[in-house]
DNA sequence: ATGGCACCATACACAAATGTATCGATTGAA
DNA sequence: TTCAATCGATACATTTGTGTATGGTGCCAT
């Protein structure tokens, strides 16, 4: 019963290389948290020993520092890929941008989950709310800009990129189940009109 | 050295009830999130030992329930209270609301990081993730109901409702430290304003 | 083919946490 | 006072997880 076949796709021994492991891990976080990242389980999940892990890694404290190094990573480049990506109309840029931040709470679940987990690990670890807290303005950053570019008041851009920010940010963990994603879309988009309709009323 | 001076308040051996157990037990989850909930650290800042717990609770899900129960308890009799005052001016109801959600985050820190914690745990537990999804729901009608008595567009409410609601909730995480409280206020109150202002120039 | 290296298994020691069983001590009331 | 109920300490068994040391095996180049 029960051939020790696990999920890994070849047939046979293919040997597993560190991003192996940083996958595994990866996924452990997205169904347990951070707690839930055990050595002996991942071994299991992947069809090995622990044998394994002691080789590509020094201990548990290095996989888990890997992890957060390669999510911090891969946050820098697609920031930097979507601050190279400008178009004309800035009110359509900002659509475009809600719709990504969003789908990163939709067909993308994973990563809010591991997000999530890694904002309560942060609670606890200075090192990685540091982290996050860069994060979090590098992104808002990209929130304001494309603010600034509909709006003349600087103030103004920023207190709607926070609330938008917070808000999604919100929506990742409030509202679990029901119609989140597009309705939250809705939300912060009837913002924007409402918001753009005042400004016109005053420049007359 | 080290006596067994713990920080138990009276003098000697104050035997303990329930509900320091489950006070330590709340204590624990601000500190370490529900995976650091462990029967025997607790007991040890208590200054007893786990006979002591096991005469109090069958085993550690008890505990866990017993906590989980306690805050929705207290959940349900805050919003009780607030429901029941209501007084003239609903924007400056509406501000005390949000006075009120955004405390939660201030002074009463600890309350603040344990509804984060739980909340991880919803991710894991369908019960939990179901009894946050009431409370969430129950506070969102709290703060339609404001918003129904300064718009009459009743979509408009529940829109402005719904985002008040995820951004303070976002603000909970995001932007750890710095100076989150205030300034979250003061761009919800920003939109406030600009919305009352558009309605006003649209009723011409 | 074969020797060496990369990769993994096996076995051991240790630590932390749960749960149970049993005994001891303290307190309040008859 | 004394006796029983309440509360906590002690000791034990079990589980789960980490880390280390060492041995085994397939694969690739010489």
């Amino acid at each position: 019963m029960g051939q020790p076949k696990t999920t890994r796709k070849s047939k046979v021994a293919p040997r597993l290389c560190r991003d192996d492991w940083l996958d595994a891990a990866f996924q452990a976080v997205v169904d347990h948290g951070f707690d839930g990242v055990r050595v002996l389980v991942l071994a299991e999940s992947l069809g090995v020993t622990r044998g394994s892990f002691y080789w590509h890694f020094k201990d548990h404290a290095e996989l888990v520092q890997a992890v957060l190094q390669r999510w911090r990573d891969r946050e820098l480049a697609l920031n930097q890929s979507i601050q190279g990506q400008s178009h004309a109309d800035p009110v359509k840029e900002l659509e475009a941008l809600l719709e990504a931040a969003l789908a990163h709470a939709g067909e993308d679940l994973q990563n809010m989950r591991f997000e999530l987990a890694l904002r309560g690990l942060g609670r606890r670890d200075t090192a990685v709310a540091d982290m996050l807290v860069a994060v979090d303005q590098m992104r808002m950053a990209l929130f304001e800009n494309k603010f600034k570019r509909i709006t003349p008041d600087p103030k103004a851009a920023t207190d709607l990129a926070s609330l938008f920010y917070l808000a999604i940010v919100g929506s990742y963990q409030a509202l679990s189940r029901p119609q989140t994603p597009s309705s939250t879309k809705q939300y912060l988009l009837s913002i924007i009109s409402h918001y753009l309709i005042q400004q016109q009323l005053n420049a007359r």
